[in-house]
RNA sequence: CGGGGCAUAGCGCAGUUUGGUAGCGCACUUCGCUUGGGACGAAGGGGUCGAGUGUUCGAAUCACUCUGCUCCGACCA
């Protein structure tokens, strides 16, 4: 490819819409543009390293045992109504109808797709496993596109879906994707985790997020340096803290005037903050009010009461009406004295505290020398753990204390077990001839926050610095004075050797000055640069620069080109 | 949906307070000159000032409405 040929508009300045630098460079250096929000054309340099990220997919998908297929983007709602999720999925899917009125959505994800392409072709276990995955653009009505492809409505994505004739085979399926997905974000050289997540509603499964790792990320991870142990803040397993053991004094209800808070109570009752329990009260979407308590220090976590409290499936703040009906105050809430069947979750850490601090269900009141042990009924409440994990808590494995850090969440393995293919009736017979449902996995990978979580990784003031394996072109060739004919015509030669030699090669042949051609290789990012000026040509050698550190190295014209294809493989 | 900011040429911005001729830098076109880190000179092209309604002799500027973008909170690849 010759520059002169290539659309590729770089920008003297950033625009102005764009905060994270991912985003501002992938507009700067001419690789995407926008059309509307969260809605993107990928230019030419940015469609070359989509197309790069996609083919690394396609091989490590292949060599699992998968194989590529296509569905549609336009989806049936029928199909969505008989798994129940035409219902539930609200706003985010984008919804059309056709000119009879019949109803249609563009796919947010395809397992209803899937399920019932396999239900009326698949019969027999002696077809299992089987793997299926496309690479397609998906649609989700965000509330809130942002940060270029990192947040956005259409973007593409890899999603494999696996069916197995039991849970054994599942696993096997799983485990082949996960270490696919290792394989994947290795060779497109990205600093990643594999972290445990929450697998939500569906329960009962593994699931592990692939996370890039950047202070920029939406996602906070939680990691042990002792050992493997990496799960998102949300998931990560928290031991019981066991508090000290302090000999019991007796409950004792004191006046706290106006302190709504716990940090208030803790100062005007001057404890520390360890020896109070607070409590966040919640309602679900059938309006249960449910009431969750946490030492003082300690945070609740949503997802882990979700997952304690049996068929709740979002959490949203009480309203103070529905505290008050429970018998509960709020601002001076407490587990004791609330009226049968509130649904009141506690923190296993909450259980283990002696003579602590705790609301008194009345206006400016507290009890002091609360043990929950002893004064909690343990029998009408949930003792779990719920709360958030926090720097330096000990990892649930080793017990070292775990670490956070943010990330971006480019991948996500998931067991599904039955729940397709039980929703939407896919059996198969087995050995036996006995009717099963398929044992199924989906597997998705986003290909555009692939993308930009690279380019958030390896980054400089200059512009991007691709990993080899992504980057739009691996070389290009730099005539200092492409007007000068000796210059392009050297130029040219060591173009075509290169990618005689099966080198991603784009020639720089534009009559511009040197200094702008290198300003946007720098831009643009690729791993190498050679230049050809008058000295080289002298002297028959090569100057070779490598965007990464910045070293220049001089070859001899015989042996730059085994040079140059030893330099990338390292880069 | 709630809360802040913004909308003027491809990009970055001034002009709006105090209503009166549409501006600057970069980019683009042509010519000249120049060529190892975003040169220089000359001459050009490009705008229904986000949309609509109103106030006014007159609106980029004032008022109202709408739309879009962007940032902060609940979602996810």
């Amino acid at each position: 490819m010759r520059a002169t040929q290539l659309y590729a508009p770089t920008l003297r300045e950033y625009p102005a819409e764009a905060e994270l630098v991912s985003h501002k460079l992938m507009l700067k250096a001419g690789l995407i543009r926008k059309a509307a929000g969260g809605v993107y054309s990928y230019l030419p340099l940015g469609w070359r390293t989509i197309r790069k990220i996609e083919q690394i997919i396609r091989e490590e998908m292949d060599a699992k045992g998968g194989q590529e297929i296509m569905m549609p983007i336009i989806q049936p709602a029928e199909y969505w109504k008989e798994s129940g999720r035409w219902a539930v999925y609200g706003d985010e899917m984008m919804r059309m109808k056709d000119r009879h009125g019949r109803e249609f959505c563009l796919g947010p994800t395809h397992e209803e797709m899937i399920t019932t392409l396999i239900r009326s072709e698949v019969r027999s276990y002696k077809q299992l496993p089987l793997m299926l995955y496309q690479i397609q653009n998906k649609y989700r009505d965000e509330i809130r596109p942002r940060f270029g492809l990192m947040r956005s409505r259409e973007f593409i994505m890899k999603d494999l879906y696996s069916f197995d004739a039991d849970i054994d085979g599942m696993n096997i399926s799983y485990q082949k994707m996960y270490d696919a997905y290792d394989r994947i974000f290795t060779r497109c050289g990205l600093k990643f985790r594999p972290v445990e997540a929450d697998n939500g509603a569906i329960g009962g499964g593994h699931s592990h997020e692939f996370t890039v790792l950047a202070p920029s990320g939406e996602s906070s991870i939680a990691y042990c340096e002792s050992c493997d142990y990496a799960a998102s803040d949300e998931k990560a397993e928290l031991k019981v803290i066991h508090s000290q053991e302090e000999e019991l004094k007796s409950l004792e209800k004191v006046l706290t005037p106006n302190c709504h808070t716990i940090e208030m109570v803790k100062d005007y009752l001057n404890v520390p903050i360890e020896k109070t329990i607070k409590a966040v009260a919640f309602q679900d979407d059938d309006g249960r009010l449910i009431l969750a308590f946490v030492r003082g220090d300690h945070e609740v976590n949503e997802i882990k009461i979700l997952n304690a409290v049996e068929g709740a499936l979002h959490l949203h703040m009480a309203e103070e009406s529905a505290i008050t009906e429970a018998g509960g105050c709020a601002g001076f809430m407490s587990p004791i004295g609330l009226k049968d069947g509130t649904i009141v979750v506690v923190d296993s850490t909450v259980m283990e505290m002696y003579n602590a601090v705790a609301g008194a269900n009345e206006v400016d009141k507290h009890y002091i020398n609360v043990t929950p042990k002893r004064d909690f009924n343990s029998e009408k409440i949930i003792i779990t753990d719920i709360r958030m994990v926090k720097e330096g808590d000990p990892c649930p494995h080793c017990g070292q204390p775990l670490k956070m850090t943010r990330g971006i969440e480019v991948g996500q393995v998931f067991t599904l077990g039955n729940k397709y293919s039980k929703s939407l009736n896919a059996t198969f017979l087995d050995e036996n001839g006995k009717e099963k449902f398929f044992e199924m996995g989906c597997y998705g990978i986003g290909v555009g926050r692939t993308m930009a979580a690279a380019i958030e990784q390896h980054n400089d003031e200059f512009g991007i610095i691709w990993p080899r394996a992504i980057a739009p072109f691996e070389v290009v060739v730099v005539p200092v004075n492409a007007k000068n004919e000796d210059q392009l015509e050297y130029s040219e030669k060591i173009y075509e050797e290169l990618k005689a030699a099966g080198v991603d090669t784009l020639l720089d042949d534009r009559r511009d000055r040197a200094g702008v051609k290198f300003n946007d290789c720098d831009l643009i990012g690729y791993p190498i640069r050679i230049t050809v000026s008058p000295k080289g040509i002298a002297e028959d050698t090569v100057e070779v620069k490598i965007r990464k550190n910045g070293e220049v190295h001089i070859f001899n014209r015989n042996e730059y080109k085994d040079k140059v294809i030893e330099l990338l493989k390292n880069l």
